[in-house]
DNA sequence: AATTCGGGGTG
DNA sequence: CACCCAGAATT
């Protein structure tokens, strides 16, 4: 049996019964497309559940405002995927009248919608054949043909995409798709993959080179940054604190957090008070100087990692209009600053 | 072509 | 700790 027969015929016995396997809806598959893209299953399956809950229809999600789609987003991370779903949402209701365009080609025009997704949606809504490429076709690819060009490099991105092209199953391009790599994600595995049960392992080159562990090929490691994040969480009489939009196009664009001070260094707790920049947004008001986290406390991301500390300011007055501490809860922020509301536990 | 965008899971 | 994830957009 040949290498997409056999791997259809695999996801017919073993896939997973998700939500979105049972319609074309392009809605629904637009959706948990990007919802996954760079995100397992387990993580993005309860968002997923909670948006068509939420915005059933391309309508509704159009219907609300940015700020709502990033609170249902809040936690899963990559927030221009939220902006761009909502933008594009807008895009098909007011250009298209709310139906979704119907090729790869013009899939490809939409915000948030590049090779990938593309692919994804017109193979499994409109039955083109449209290879999809993500991290499990690579490995799979990679492993069973013996293909050792980086996958992260302009060769190895054409290489990989026009052989998946060449093996689509042109009678079912949606479910060859999603076969291989539904594939990759529960057989061929980044780590120790049982390929004593696989049915691939008669004609698996990685498997007879002894190269599963080697196969995929990826270039340069991303290199990780520390920044030191020192938030003001002011304390008030009136219940109320400081709470700011995050503008600019860097991380977290859009969401909310306190106010922040970002320094080159870690500082002593008398230098931040000291410097300018605190001195300038605490002038002239009366206040009381703590600090929450003792040590700091270091958020992770793939690329940074931040040193944080929560800084105490109670107040009589705010220096400006501030929200209620109960009303928090309703602002898209962090998970890094999200953790800290719920832990610190405002007296609300 | 390289970098930047999160957060959680795995070994 | 290193690496991965149903990638896309920007520089």
């Amino acid at each position: 049996m040949n290498f997409s027969k056999t791997l259809t015929n695999w996801y017919s016995i073993y896939k997973r019964d998700l939500p979105w396997r049972n319609t074309k809806n392009p809605y629904n598959v637009w959706l948990s497309e990007i919802i996954l893209q760079q995100t397992q299953i387990n993580q993005g399956l309860p968002y997923y559940l909670a948006f068509i809950d939420e915005y059933p229809t391309v309508f509704d999600l159009a219907n609300a405002n940015e700020t709502e789609v990033l609170k249902l987003w809040q936690g899963l991370g990559y927030y221009s995927r939220a902006r761009n779903l909502h933008t594009t949402a807008n895009f098909i209701v007011n250009e298209f009248d709310g139906k979704f365009p119907k090729t790869y080609k013009e899939l490809l025009q939409l915000k948030g919608v590049g090779d990938y997704t593309a692919s994804a949606i017109a193979s499994i809504c409109y039955d083109e054949p449209t290879a999809v490429v993500d991290g499990n076709v690579y490995r799979v690819l990679a492993r069973f043909f013996g293909i050792d060009t980086p996958i992260n490099s302009t060769r190895g991105i054409k290489e990989f995409k026009a052989l998946a092209t060449s093996l689509i199953d042109k009678k079912n391009p949606g479910d060859y798709n999603q076969a291989i790599m539904e594939f990759g994600a529960r057989q061929c595995k980044p780590k120790n993959p049982d390929c004593t049960v696989c049915p691939l392992k008669g004609s698996c080159y990685a498997l007879h080179h002894s190269k599963i562990e080697t196969l995929p090929l990826k270039l340069k490691k991303t290199k990780v940054s520390t920044k030191y994040f020192n938030f003001l969480v002011f304390i008030s009489a009136d219940k109320r604190t400081l709470f700011q939009k995050r503008t600019g196009n860097g991380i977290w664009k859009n969401l909310y957090q306190f106010p922040l001070v970002e320094t080159k260094s870690e500082l002593t707790p008398e230098q931040f008070k000291n410097s300018p920049k605190v001195a300038s947004i605490l002038k002239g008001i009366a206040f009381e100087f703590s600090l929450y986290n003792t040590t700091d406390i270091v958020h992770k991301l793939s690329h940074q990692h931040l040193h944080t500390k929560f800084w105490i300011v109670e107040v009589n007055s705010l220096p400006e209009k501030g929200i209620l501490y109960r009303d928090l809860q309703n602002y898209p922020t962090p998970v890094l600053i999200n953790n800290f509301i719920d832990e610190f536990k405002f007296p609300i």
